[in-house]
DNA sequence: AATATTTATTTGTAAGACAAATTGATTTAA
DNA sequence: TTAAATCAATTTGTCTTACAAATAAATATT
């Protein structure tokens, strides 16, 4: 398969198994208005009738939408659509990335300043409160504070409450980390970190989607620029 | 299913079911470096024999890494990891927010913010000036040019060369056309938007992830604030 | 050497059966 | 009457077996 007919192939041809025409017709329940999130589908039994196709290509439907995060399905209770997708389909869809450095780096740059810029409008005082907490912990600590560090960060991408794409922190943080684990950063420099932080957390603040970009910026790229590759 | 216990659920446990344990051992065959993005895995019938589960536990698994746009599967070929995850699955997890005009609406705006950012450092001259040409195509459109401002954002989108998150942009802009084809604009001004592009196009010229930020946030506020909602 | 046909490989689909999880209904005991 | 225990029903979970479909590779024919 040469490089051209790849292109081709991966841009042009959607497969139509039916266990893909039965993902576009309960999609279609969502896009139709018909039900929404939260919805319950009808069980198995009934769905393999509505849509005369053999329970083994239902199944093989309604747990790829479930891996999706777009259904959430339970023994007895039965299927139902989800509000948010949540972290799973990042930490699966990120293995690709594996061993990638700069790909990894670039997904995290271009989310996180995404997410911050969306915090700017939407943070809570309460996720407020819980940065200025964060903070000053991050001054009180004595020894390794990483996950002061990461919670700072999950509590931005979370202030954002966007239920599609909330939930690659997690996933990309502890890809991040797993990637650049056996990389020796050059300088810890708790101080300046603190101040990075300061800063991010004033233009939330003051709720300046500007300003808290261009701080995000600074600090991911001064994060970026200390690692020795 | 009160809320607490519904919260609980949803983030304390994951389920357990064979076909997930088969995902994460594929998975884990990228996680541990054993093989790579473009690599082929074994068929399904050595598979089977290799993970000794029946073979539509293993299918569920498979075709659930397909539509998640992990693995890539071909009658006789076999089944490959991708290198990217494409637009799929971001439009199949998009259809949860059908009718959730906020949420597309941000996170629209958090996803094109954050790879705007990252193309001020990475864009082509190719991609530059495809830009430009598709300005000067707007200065000349007479009638709808909505095709146009969306290969706009479409080639700002793609000249991050991101494989994990690039794929969401057709989705999310068809997704957003859809949530808005009811609602009237206020006006439209073509020679406001050239503008605007213009100037993002400017600062991606001189690669400055801050300027870009700033003039495609614009931008998207612009747009937003046409809307008569 | 080029074309046509056949074979082999791998994924695609289905039917049938039983198991597991667990909520809801019923029965039993206090 | 209430609480606890038990049973039944519902829905998803797993497996075996069989055949179909798609198509690249191998073989035969021209």
């Amino acid at each position: 398969m040469n490089e051209l007919q790849k292109d081709l192939n991966m841009k042009t041809v959607k497969r139509k198994t039916l266990s893909n025409q039965v993902i576009e017709q309960i999609i279609d329940l969502l896009m139709s208005g018909q039900l929404k999130a939260g919805d319950k589908l009808p069980s198995e039994m009934k769905l393999m009738d509505m849509l005369n196709v053999s329970r083994p290509v239902l199944r093989e439907a309604l747990i790829s939408l479930e891996t999706l995060g777009v259904v959430h399905r339970k023994t007895r209770e039965g299927t139902f659509f989800t509000d948010r997708v949540g972290s799973e389909p990042y930490r699966i869809m990120l293995a690709i990335s594996m061993g990638d450095m700069e790909s990894i780096i670039e997904t995290r740059l271009s989310q996180e300043l995404g997410l911050v810029t969306l915090a700017a409008e939407k943070i809570t005082e309460l996720d407020l409160k819980r940065l200025e907490e964060n903070i000053r912990a991050m001054e009180e600590a004595e020894g390794d504070y990483s996950e002061i560090d990461r919670e700072f960060h999950r509590i931005i991408a979370f202030s954002g409450s966007n239920p599609i794409t909330e939930g690659i922190i997690d996933p990309l943080l502890n890809m991040y980390d797993k990637t650049l684990e056996n990389i020796p950063l050059k300088n810890r420099d708790k101080e300046k970190t603190v101040q990075q932080h300061r800063e991010i957390y004033e233009a939330l603040e003051n709720r300046d989607p500007l300003a808290a970009h261009a701080s995000m910026h600074r600090h991911l790229v001064y994060v970026r620029e200390r690692l020795s590759y």
